[in-house]
DNA sequence: CAGTGGTCTAGACCACTTG
DNA sequence: AAGTGGTCTAGACCACTGC
């Protein structure tokens, strides 16, 4: 006999009957009452899984009608987007990297502002280049502040996952703002990604932080436009993306 | 006196304070004990005012320790991501659009797919040029289905907000699903954007649906690389945005 | 009009943080 | 050990959908 659900264990019944096409796209899903009937939990229970099936894009709802299935669920989690070790072996790809560079430096504005320091306070930058099965897809050039950077020294940057390493330390990147947009490369990244200057790459700058809001690191990282696509879904009820003016 | 708030209007006086300094970066929140006796509601409709800002990025929540304040809140919300207009008007920009065309056509491969259609279906396509306060500063190429479509030309395109005109006919685009990357621009696009060729453009293709999650359209935008920047904000809690391999 | 989802309450217990 | 957030229950009322 399994256990009492949780809503969580809820949310993944709900997720599996959907892909096992239990419940097709479009099609109308059982009422609250019915599946807390069925799962003998209260109502509340009910409404918090679907709430998560919700902010995923898997459903939606409206006030007097049944829930209708919008899209088949998907493994994404928060990561995969911060890591692109994790990202890839998802995918069925084999990461690595190669580090060009990693030195203790002095904050500049930019990274003071980003990362709530002072102009001059140490910081370490480190830029690596990313390959999905040998072929670089993206520059990554990170500054982190120094109490995640001395730890750096430590870890096999080429072979292991910094994310994956930093955990083992309990540092937790647990927020993230990321800003989007397009450039044409200059001939140093180019080189890097061995293409040509001025293809179009896809800019994401990153700044993460750990759970009680202090910044961790500050990135710009550019994806091979041909390479890469970011896919976000939102509805009316959540809108996790925004426009904005480019900042210069 | 005020009536009994509800969770929005709650999390609303909760985003004036944050606004207002009364809780300023990084700093803990009161607990939901004192918030519902300070408010007169319940723990419950504490927490639900306390999962919009969190859902909205403004706070960090951790059982145990009170929730701290991650950010300053921001106006954003779907309509002004679904509609170039709405957007333009929230940062104080005039918008405009010159209409390039507007056709009936057969659904080609990609159309039948994205919108649900068979191949040689009935679709409008109609291509804009969007302008912020007279720089060309986007393209948007997107296809209707029938029912939509039908209903454009009754609008002037190059004067109306399209989104607001189909809500006077009774629709709604309420669920979408973007996917960003980089293109170069080819000569085509720099003519209309008035740029070079080979211009690194962000380009987001769109599917958006009806509340039943019906396709409505399908649509590839091409912002100028230099004047926009999206912004995705996330944590470990939920992570709407996903990187993907680029879908050819 | 019955059914369904949206909101709210009051109270309980647990897991975790903090002093 | 006390305080705090996370989870769950049971029940109530309202707004909207769809027959």
């Amino acid at each position: 006999m399994s256990t009492v659900l949780g809503y969580r264990q809820l949310a993944e019944r709900l997720r599996e009957a959907v892909l096992d096409g239990v419940h097709p796209l479009g099609a109308k899903l059982p009422s609250e009452h019915e599946i807390a009937e069925a799962y003998s939990v209260s109502r509340s229970t009910v409404r918090r899984a679907f709430a998560l099936l919700t902010e995923e894009g898997v459903i939606a709802s409206h006030q007097g009608a049944r829930r209708t299935v919008l899209a088949r669920p998907r493994e994404q989690n928060f990561g995969e987007l911060r890591s692109f070790s994790r990202w890839a072996r998802l995918i069925g790809e084999v990461p690595s990297g190669r580090t060009i560079s990693l030195e203790r430096a002095m904050a500049d504005d930019q990274e003071a502002e980003k990362l709530g320091l002072a102009v001059g306070d140490p910081v370490f930058r480190l830029t690596r280049v990313r390959l999905l099965s040998g072929r670089p897809v993206m520059i990554e050039r990170t500054a982190y502040v120094e109490r995640v950077g001395t730890l750096l020294a430590t870890v096999d940057l080429d072979r292991e996952s910094i994310c994956d390493a930093l955990e083992l330390f309990g540092i937790f990147l647990e927020h993230a703002e990321h800003a989007i947009d397009a450039i044409n490369a200059d001939p140093a990244d180019a080189a890097l990604l061995e293409t040509a200057a001025g293809t179009a790459l896809l800019r994401e700058r990153r700044r993460a932080t750990d759970p009680s809001g202090s910044p961790l690191e500050w990135s710009d990282d550019r994806y091979l436009g041909d390479a890469m696509t970011f896919i976000v879904r939102n509805s009316v009820a959540s809108a996790p993306l925004a426009r904005s003016i480019r900042d210069r």
